[in-house]
DNA sequence: GCAACTTCTTAAACTACTTCAAGTTTTTTT
DNA sequence: AAAAAAACTTGAAGTAGTTTAAGAAGTTGC
């Protein structure tokens, strides 16, 4: 049940049979339930997440008391609140599965225990993490410099294969506007 | 003249004497004039920048033929594209000396060889890019929830010092408003 | 110390998007 | 199969911000 994040691990770095039980060792396979949350606003977010099979999101519930999608995760994805995993401050967001997901976690504690013992995993994280970052560099160049109807198209011609599985009100909050909009787009009575 | 690197490093991380000199040897240092580039849309993005003193920017031009600038960088600050980096791409993105600044460059191909001669670098650059992509998980969450005058308001309180040292337009820019705005929530005009 | 350039301000007209409210369709539960 | 809940649509009214254009103030270079 871990072999998708070895792969995925494998794609950046090669490790041995006791790295890889090292590794396994340091992980917890979990099955969630559509709507089912992995971190509650107000907790301290103390794992990262690989998501196997399935969705899941980042929220954060907004001061009308709407909840706002701030990221979407699918297979072969990690999601966790950065920030609050690395200062260990209490998070604002949610990580709620989308669809039955079946994810691994790894807590902060057991994270850094191996990466003491598997320091190669260091270079993979690091990667990941660039990537990432990179990722969201792009993602703030097209919020500022796309209409929101452009980023609806943009989003549906880059990731065919979200647009799909995600409610368009999720969809909708995470490009930054109404849903009520984003039915006027689909209409094309923009 | 490397020495605010490494003690930045050394908040992470310790080096031994000759650690430290494989990574001296690996980094460039740079003066720039203010508006000097370090990098220029279209370019492929080589380089990691850490600014030693001064003050640099990220930003786009967009359809209009306008600047936005969409990250501000200051003492003991990485910056790139770290995308371009990563996938050695064609960058959207402009790097630019806002001040008179000492920089650090440091090159991906001297990166990827000091990082495989001093594995221990890699835990350095994952926490930090873990704290840069959490840092913009929160930035997008201010995005979406609050007003340009918020957005502001909030800025300034929580980085008074980058209020001196930045025209306001290129603050507008990156709190996503146009500068005209900026002067009315000054005035109080809003 | 003047000229040239850059940055900031003001006000009026405009627009991309939101809000509200009601109705319809789709999905889930029993 | 019915009932309930969740998701989507529509249109009218409102608003947070932009755009344009002109002038004022501040900086920089020679």
């Amino acid at each position: 049940m871990y072999i998708p994040l070895i792969n995925h691990i494998e794609k950046f770095i090669s490790l041995d049979e006791n790295e890889t039980q090292l590794l396994r060792d340091a992980l917890q396979f979990k099955t969630l339930k559509k709507k089912e949350n992995l971190l509650h606003a107000g907790q301290i977010c103390h794992h990262q997440y690989f998501i196997i099979k399935g969705c899941c999101r980042n929220f954060i519930i907004n001061d009308k008391g709407n909840e706002q999608t701030t990221q979407f995760g699918i297979e072969n994805w990690w999601l966790s609140d950065f920030l609050s995993y690395h200062n260990e401050r209490p998070s604002d967001f949610y990580i709620q599965a989308i669809e039955n997901s079946e994810i691994i976690a790894i807590e902060k504690i057991d994270m850094e225990d191996l990466l003491v013992k598997v320091p190669k995993l260091e270079r993979y994280f690091r990667l990941v993490l660039q990537k990432a970052f990179g990722a969201s560099q792009m993602r703030i160049k097209y919020l500022y410099t796309q209409s929101a109807e452009e980023r609806y198209h943009f989003f549906n011609d880059s990731f065919p294969e979200f647009t799909q599985r995600i409610p368009q009100y999720m969809l909708a909050s995470y490009l930054d506007f109404s849903p009520e909009f984003l039915s006027k787009i689909r209409a094309g009575k923009v």
